[in-house]
DNA sequence: TTTTTTATATTGATTTTTTCAATACTTTAT
DNA sequence: ATAAAGTATTGAAAAAATCAATATAAAAAA
């Protein structure tokens, strides 16, 4: 395959103008461009495109199916350019973000907008996923931005901190605790966490400095409110972040207070990550919350 | 529009491999004028189609989008190649035959199996139309072949007679004929014939060498039906053409008569037209009938 | 950190392709 | 027969595509 689209556009010129002077004119050539080109695709296609003749110039039964694939490739192409043309601005097109399921719920309603004002021009598509498979899709280019908790192995990632929320302690009722709650505090009770894996376990373990031989003893969740029954049931306590308790998480859990630390409180810390070479990197960067 | 489906080749090499070495080894160019190729494609469309880095490869919004329009119209362009490899043989694709309506019906069973045995790579199409219309389509090209009855003013189209028909006088039973009836012998009958533009109307006048004024003096007939509908309530007497006869077509008028003209009967010849420039056109004029 | 490695970008020379202007050639029209 | 009109051909000039070599930059390794 070594024919142009210039020669497609001149084979489509000829069969209209039923003229190789008249095609040669309107591609803005000379006729004998015109016609090396039209011989050109015959001589790789080993066949006729056209009856020649001074009063006629007629398409054969190739010729007339070239034509129609032509057409086609042409008009194709031109709606190639054509979304091109939209896509000019850089950062046009999709912006896809993907966020971990104990953020997503919680805090896109406050930081999608922010998104939507700084990229009007962009598509914005949401999805849930793990840190891990957030992390991959961004790298690999299948996703653009991902909002999780941090600090996070990212590999080549580029990451930026938006905020931090501290951890509250959920505890029995039966529990009694000095006023002043700090991360030694914890050392009397049993710490219930979520199964490995899930990013939240691994930064309640980084940000109280626990032992290995103080996590999951003898049980393992899968999500906040086994956890929180589990408490409810006077097993242990648990740490939970404050934006799931501000939408009254522990309702159902009558047995269960919740404690603020004092101004140690551990916490965890809400970012975003997205490729270095990302069009858009300046942008995130500079994206105001 | 400028860039050439080579382009669109390095594009698409591009995104597969997710590397510019491989997809140049892939295209057999070196690395150098692949980057180059790709280079002028976002130069062209102003915009970047990867995020280049040492470790990954990555299509920007646009470059999928690209790499979507890039993979349709190569594979557009591949289905046009495979189109004309097997429309390579020359005379290959339709031949569109057309035949007047005279001729068509009678002749056809005949003379199509030629053409099939003849053009056996040649899906064969069969239109009726008039003498004029076939003319005019076979000269522009919309039609390949014309079968239709000679002579006649054809252009710049080519012409062979199959075979001649004589015509056969149909006449009331009434009406009493010499042993031997010639062209002369119609001197005495009132002759009707179709309306003017039928060709067969033509064909007789000029067979007959009528004068003008014994030309439709006060009918004109639009079918050979009302023409023997004529001649059987007496009014006249008309000229069939074999093949006519053959079927029948008198059956249906009681009172009319068929007569055979002498050795000197007035014919019309059968013959095909094609352009002279058609690739099939040394076929048409060996075809064996 | 520094060095090595690896992949893309750039450069300049060379080859190939494209294009044009002029003209030859062929058919159609006069 | 001659002129006119359109396509094909040709040779020179311009443009482009390609390569080999090398620069450059980033990741990996030491």
């Amino acid at each position: 395959m070594s024919y142009s689209l210039k020669h497609l556009q001149y084979l489509v010129a000829v069969a209209e103008e039923k003229s190789f002077s008249k095609a040669a004119l309107r591609c803005h050539v000379t006729q004998s461009t015109l016609s090396l080109g039209v011989q050109e695709l015959e001589r790789q296609m080993d066949l006729t495109l056209f009856e020649r003749s001074r009063k006629n110039i007629i398409p054969t039964a190739a010729g007339r199916k070239a034509i129609q694939h032509a057409v086609t490739i042409l008009s194709n192409s031109a709606s190639m350019i054509n979304d091109m043309n939209s896509l000019s601005n850089p950062g046009a097109g999709p912006l896809r973000i993907g966020a971990i399921p104990t953020i997503a719920p919680f805090y896109l309603p406050t930081i999608l907008p922010k998104f939507e004002e700084r990229f009007p021009d962009s598509d914005i598509q949401i999805s849930e996923d793990t840190t891990k498979l957030i992390i991959q899709k961004v790298s690999d280019g299948h996703m653009d931005v991902g909002i999780l908790a941090l600090p996070i192995e990212t590999g080549d990632l580029e990451t930026r901190t938006l905020f931090n929320e501290d951890f509250m302690l959920a505890a029995p009722k039966t529990a009694v605790f000095p006023k002043h709650i700090t991360l030694e505090t914890l050392d009397e009770f049993e710490i219930l966490l979520l199964r490995e894996g899930h990013c939240l376990k691994d930064h309640i373990l980084n940000a109280c400095k626990l032992p290995p031989e103080k996590q999951n003893r003898f049980f393992e969740a899968e999500s906040l409110h086994t956890l929180l029954a589990m408490v409810n049931q006077g097993y242990g306590v648990t740490l939970l972040p404050e934006m799931a308790v501000s939408s009254d998480i522990i309702k159902p859990y009558p047995n269960v207070n919740l404690h603020k630390f004092d101004a140690t409180a551990p916490s965890r810390s809400i970012g975003l990550v997205w490729r270095k070479t990302d069009v858009r990197a300046k942008r995130y960067l500079t994206l105001d919350f």
